[in-house]
DNA sequence: ACCTTGATTGTTTAA
DNA sequence: TTAAACAATCAAGGT
């Protein structure tokens, strides 16, 4: 996947606009590191650490989708075993669905990552906990580490908008379609 | 590596 | 410095 960058890497600036209107923008961090670079190109040092703790990211509406397309596709094409073959389509599945239908798995997906979000909070605690400060104070009582922290998926979900269902249906088609 | 889309992050640029 | 535009990475699945 690293070194696939110039397939998937080629998006319509028009999408990537409508999606900046849509979501917030400036949340991010902003480092800005300012390379002698030419044009806009620095790929980042790759100096990341391979961390089995470290929680992998959470399935994309598409790929929640996937997860049953797979499946189902394996039923009715047993004998097609390359990965690339449900790939392609299971997206161009996908691409022909209407909001309406991804709206299950997009909401799924949301579920998805609020736990990833958790867990990386509980992994991030570790970490913390895990650095050992030279500078250490008096007090030590307090060195407890959970090993299983990011396990821990305690009930307490905050259901502030009005999906998160996962046993309930709900018929919302009141989305406003724009065709162009 | 193949293969898909989405989401998020990272970098560069304009103001 | 900050917002915006763009670029790249990575998530799963089986051989």
């Amino acid at each position: 996947m690293k070194g696939a960058k110039g397939k998937g890497a080629a998006r319509n600036s028009r999408e990537v606009l409508k999606l900046v209107d849509d979501r917030k923008v400036g949340k991010r961090k902003a480092v800005v590191k300012v390379d002698k670079s030419s044009k806009r190109q620095a790929k980042k040092p790759k100096s990341a650490k391979k961390d089995p703790n470290k929680p992998k990211r959470p399935p994309s509406a598409f790929f929640v989708f996937l997860e049953g397309f797979r499946k189902e596709y394996k039923k009715e094409h047993p004998e097609v075993k390359a990965v690339s073959a449900v790939g392609k389509a299971g997206g161009e599945k996908w691409k022909s669905m209407s909001d309406a239908e991804k709206a299950p798995y997009e909401a799924k997906a949301k579920k998805r990552k609020s736990d990833y979000e958790k867990l990386m909070k509980a992994y991030n605690k570790k970490q913390e906990s895990m650095a050992e400060d030279g500078d250490e104070e008096s007090d030590r009582s307090k060195s407890e580490v959970n090993d299983e922290d990011e396990e821990d998926a305690e009930e307490g979900q905050h259901e502030d908008d009005d999906d998160g269902e996962e046993e309930e249906e709900e018929e919302d088609e009141d989305e406003d379609e724009d065709d162009d």
